[in-house]
DNA sequence: CGCTCCATTGATCCAGCTCAAGCTAAGTGG
DNA sequence: CCACTTAGCTTGAGCTGGATCAATGGAGCG
């Protein structure tokens, strides 16, 4: 998907792949100009890399803290269970994301791979040093973490009150918005969406008969198309005003506008 | 409500109010285990503090980031609103809150008071360089947006994939949690909860009357009343249990359990 | 080839919404 | 002190979006 922003970052650099994660985190640019010191700290810490396969379970919910990973290719998605079985998908992730890190001492959410995912991880203790060492990497955690967030109450928002064929369009939109660096500007565009109409569902608190209907009835209305994990986005005005968006939610989009300027 | 805490730690420390909004953030213990050099840096910041009355809207959704705040006292809600006219409560707030931090421009959520709130705030900018300067500070802060994620999390959850019961059951369960120390314990307690069954509805994806007849049910069942702000609940053990909550969860509650053994 | 997972379509049902109306209580101004 | 207003709560009746149940049809895969 978007290995590709990855290959920039790793082809760009000449840095050792052992500080891959670290760059997915703070961002090229940021590395750079970090002074001396705090270079030296962050480079000397060693990032494991490893490949997990799709469809399994990285960690579950409930359990204990131990590894802190940096999603560095592949798609996953985090999500919750209740006890009946029923399960609520949190949001999708792919390069770039912070998974594992948090206040409390175990995991409040489970992560599960969709694709083949490589991931950069550190144990969750050395992660947690480094950030007090690092207030550029500091930084960067609580931003990631506030971008999630955000997500967070988007998501939310639809789930307590948006109508089922919003949900489905305004997740469309986020993903294409999240996946493409230039999907947006354009009228219609091509993806491909590794997802089923069951996480789907699980995301947006749908039942998948009822997403599998309403994607029928966006097809029909010639505004996406989606099969074999291939999307098209055939009308990205009409699908912009299925989700109900465009006014708002334009505010928050764009990355780290704020540069520390310490 | 949790004024209690407050008071308790502004007593027990000897700082200028200017520092007030910091202490509530990093709690006292970090305070004063902070290496010299920071906890200067820290202290010769001047917090502004101030009271905004109850039913205000502190900041928009969409206005640009200005200020940060940190809620020292008194009760309030971050929201979201849709063209409709429909509204989305993220979540209820009250002592010890950050509130305005986030790494995109522009708020991406409301703030409105509910009860008269004490704040700490500082300008957006400051802040941010403030946690450039202070590891300590910056992971407090990574530590709160990450609760407050959790806590969406949880929120979101109950949006997508709980009944309107357990989603009642469930809020009350985490406002009780919140706001008393030893609540939890105890089988039945009285609290004071200055929010409106529209509130409960906005933040539950619920309309106002179905709320209503819910609470009702609830009363009747015995497990609690509500009525002019004051929420009794009578039988712990059966709300819990409505909230179809008891077996998951339980793990992330606690506080800070790493602390940086830098 | 058979298994399993996913997508699709139809039929039925119900949780929760909407609309409507009356009620209570706290202001508020004369 | 009372009339009037306003905001929130309550209750009823009917409707509907989306769930549930059931059955069928690919499609990858061991």
């Amino acid at each position: 998907m978007n290995n590709a922003r990855d290959c920039q970052i790793l082809s760009a650099s000449n840095v050792n792949s052992g500080s891959t994660g670290l760059l997915q985190l703070i961002g090229l640019k940021a590395f750079n100009d970090l002074d001396p010191v705090e270079k030296e700290r962050l480079e000397g810490v060693h990032w494991a890399t490893k490949v997990i396969h799709g469809g399994r379970t990285v960690f579950d919910q409930g359990d204990d803290r131990q590894t802190v990973y940096v999603l560095l290719s592949g798609w996953a998605f985090r999500y919750q269970l209740l006890a009946d079985g029923k399960r609520q998908i949190l949001d999708f992730v792919f390069g770039g994301s912070l998974l594992g890190f948090g206040a409390c001492g175990a995991n409040c959410y489970g992560l599960e791979t969709v694709t083949d995912c490589k991931v950069a991880l550190l144990p969750y203790m050395q992660f947690r040093r480094l950030i007090g060492l690092s207030p550029t990497l500091a930084i960067s955690v609580a931003e990631r973490v506030s971008d999630s967030e955000t997500r967070a109450h988007e998501h939310m928002t639809s789930l307590g009150r948006r109508a089922a064929r919003e949900r489905i369009a305004g997740l469309i939109v986020e993903l294409v918005s999240r996946t493409t660096s230039d999907g947006l500007a354009k009228h219609s565009c091509r993806l491909e969406l590794p997802i089923t109409q069951i996480m789907i569902g699980d995301a947006l608190g749908l039942s998948n008969e009822h997403v599998c209907r309403i994607l029928g009835k966006l097809a029909d209305a010639g505004t996406i198309s989606f099969s074999r994990n291939v999307l098209q986005v055939l009308d990205k005005g009409a699908l912009v005003q299925e989700a109900g968006l465009e006014a708002e939610d334009s505010a928050c989009r764009a990355g780290n506008e704020f540069a520390v300027a310490a």
